[in-house]
DNA sequence: AGCGTAAATGGTAGCGCTATCTTTCGGAAA
DNA sequence: TTTCCGAAAGATAGCGCTACCATTTACGCT
């Protein structure tokens, strides 16, 4: 004990310290253990109780201005970082978050993830990413992987999650968000909005600017479908010829809109307008109307979906759907930390709603 | 335990069941546990001692098939799931490896952190996200954040860490893979390559294509300035004038892309080629030229920087340095499933190149 | 038969931390 | 003074799991 008073006037003594606590210990009996320092050694060196300790870092204001001192100085000494999982273990709250992703590499959710992760870091909550790309017992395998930690919470990013997925995650207890979607049943809380409303919408934007030939351009997944039965249910509702819809696979990329451009030119009836499922895929139709001079706006009206930061500064800017996927992040992390501090919650289902962004490509 | 071999005809009936167990279980006194169904319970129900369940689960060899079967049935009867903050605790082996990215918005590292999560999984490993954006004491919050779950590994991308940061990854003892970028000095492994041999490739790529008045737009990140002090280097040893460099805030947008373009328009000596530090920067360049009809590439060449997924697809086709993000997270993942597996490893400093892909903006 | 050997199972003892209860103690109330 | 109270500190007992060692059993060997 006297090594370490002794080194006091030591500057950045840390490391040596260390060395000297781990000396002390009769060789670690070869046995268990990860050799790290735990709150004990902190204690021992500050010379209150284990639990004293823990206190004094987790609730500071229930010991004494001393205990806190003392305390904070071993944890300096030493370089003591606590053990999240032990502390877990015993609180049965492991300040983590699970975000479940369709795949990372689309650009849509990334906005929130981040959103979801400084929310979350604020309150000291760390983010653990999963990505579903995979089907069948792949999810079943991330299900477990995630439910294993006991997480504070679930973010759920647009997922579409098999029935047996749900019954698993509620089966769990873990709070679940769902996000980027609204539905009648959500498992747990919801923050997003309503895809059927943005197809109806966009349909009617278009009709109010004098197009009358619609044509979407989609990818397949399940949300964008719905977008797009949406858009062609009002388009027919507004008297026009049927909707003309080239569904490419998720991801979508600037490619697929390219290509897809290409065949709604070079066949069937005319258009004046596309609605497509992702402003990338909105700039793969740009790109594909410059290359083959199609002027837009004037002969071809494009709309995106997802106000990605680049769509104000294309040439033309795109019109497109904004989502604030920032807000949706946020409110995510907003609802799990409530529940997990056990704060009440008002509402646990948020439409946050969406917005057209008028810009020249219309 | 009658009433679960009663209702082992009844399928589905693990919510039931678990029901059953929690009633027989004297109202939990009160106490601590999250309630969920432990190993234990599945041990009593499996008529076996729960270190035989434990390895009936993670070491399915070294049992016999009947006791594999019992708690097989019991497991699904129960819907068990491993508590891993209880297992890393025991174990010391927490199957988590935590990722540190500058930001997630930032679209070049999402390859990279793609194939990690996906080649970790395939290892039963989960992947913890940190973004470094912050500065300061953030950046210790964070390190303190994943260092406390005592990850098998740790990853960074692309992050110019402080020393002290260094010094306490060093002093966790925790395996680091830095990647995306070469340094003499790595924390521990590294998988990345030269940004010098970038720029330097480059200028004498673009020379070679009969380029002589060159500009760059760069990113004020690290990595990005060291891009553009090698290509100017070898700029003036190929004998050419100066060359001029304008750089934009991190990250980078098309948006900066189109300013920086207007900039070099607008005023200073001639160009006839630009060297972006990413690829959204040359989109944001070819945008510019195009709304100012510049030829691209007879007036004016352009290369990007990461070969992101649109880069081959744009009208032109960009011109672009290409880095394999995919592999580097394979690697990276490699690196670290090895290390906590024990297995040696050979080279822990791999150079994964580049390669200049030559399209028509050239 | 006697022995070693290996495979299969179980018992014990923590991993490092915190919930819960108990003890201590100074000072205000009676 | 005695009593009581609340604040501060400590003791105890796990959280749910696995490392390590001990035991049991089956089987081949000399």
């Amino acid at each position: 004990m006297e090594s370490y008073t002794a080194s006091q006037d030591n500057k950045g003594s840390a490391v040596i310290l260390l060395e000297c606590a781990m000396k002390q210990v009769p060789p670690r009996r070869g046995r268990r253990g990860s050799g790290a320092v735990t709150l004990h050694d902190v204690a021992k060196l500050a010379g209150v109780a284990p639990i004293t300790a823990s206190r004094a870092l987790n609730k500071p204001e229930q010991v004494s201005d001393e205990v806190r001192k003392k305390v904070g100085e071993a944890v300096a000494r030493t370089g003591y970082v606590p053990n999240l999982l032990a502390g877990g273990l015993a609180s049965t709250r492991s300040k983590l978050v699970a975000a479940v992703v369709p795949t990372i590499s689309g650009p849509v959710f990334l906005e929130t993830v981040q959103a979801l992760t400084e929310a979350l870091a604020e309150h000291g909550y760390q983010l653990m990413l999963g990505q579903a790309s995979y089907v069948g017992s792949r999810e079943d395998a991330l299900l477990e992987a995630i439910i294993g930690r006991r997480p504070d919470g679930i973010v759920l990013t647009g997922i579409m999650h098999s029935a047996e997925g749900r019954r698993r995650l509620l089966a769990s207890g873990i709070p679940v968000v769902e996000t980027w979607d609204l539905t009648p049943t959500p498992i747990d809380m919801l923050v997003g909005f309503s895809h059927v409303e943005v197809g109806r919408a966009v349909a009617e934007f278009l009709h109010s600017k004098g197009r009358r030939r619609f044509a979407v351009v989609a990818g397949d997944d399940e949300r964008a479908t719905r977008r797009l039965g949406a858009f062609q249910a009002a388009a027919l509702g507004l008297g026009l010829a049927p909707v003309r819809a080239i569904v490419v696979p998720a991801p979508t990329t600037l490619k697929s809109g390219r290509s897809a451009l290409a065949e709604l030119m070079d066949g069937g009836p005319k258009i004046d307008a596309v609605f497509c499922s992702s402003d990338l895929l909105a700039l793969g139709v740009l790109t594909e109307a410059q290359a083959r001079s199609i002027a837009v706006p004037e002969r071809l009206a494009i709309v995106g979906f997802g106000d990605l930061e680049f769509a104000a500064d294309l040439h033309p800017a795109l019109t497109t759907v904004h989502i604030n996927g920032t807000a949706i992040g946020r409110q995510a992390a907003q609802f799990i930390v409530d529940r997990a501090e056990g704060h009440p919650i008002g509402q646990s289902v948020i439409d946050i709603g969406f917005s057209i962004v008028d810009r020249q490509s219309t």
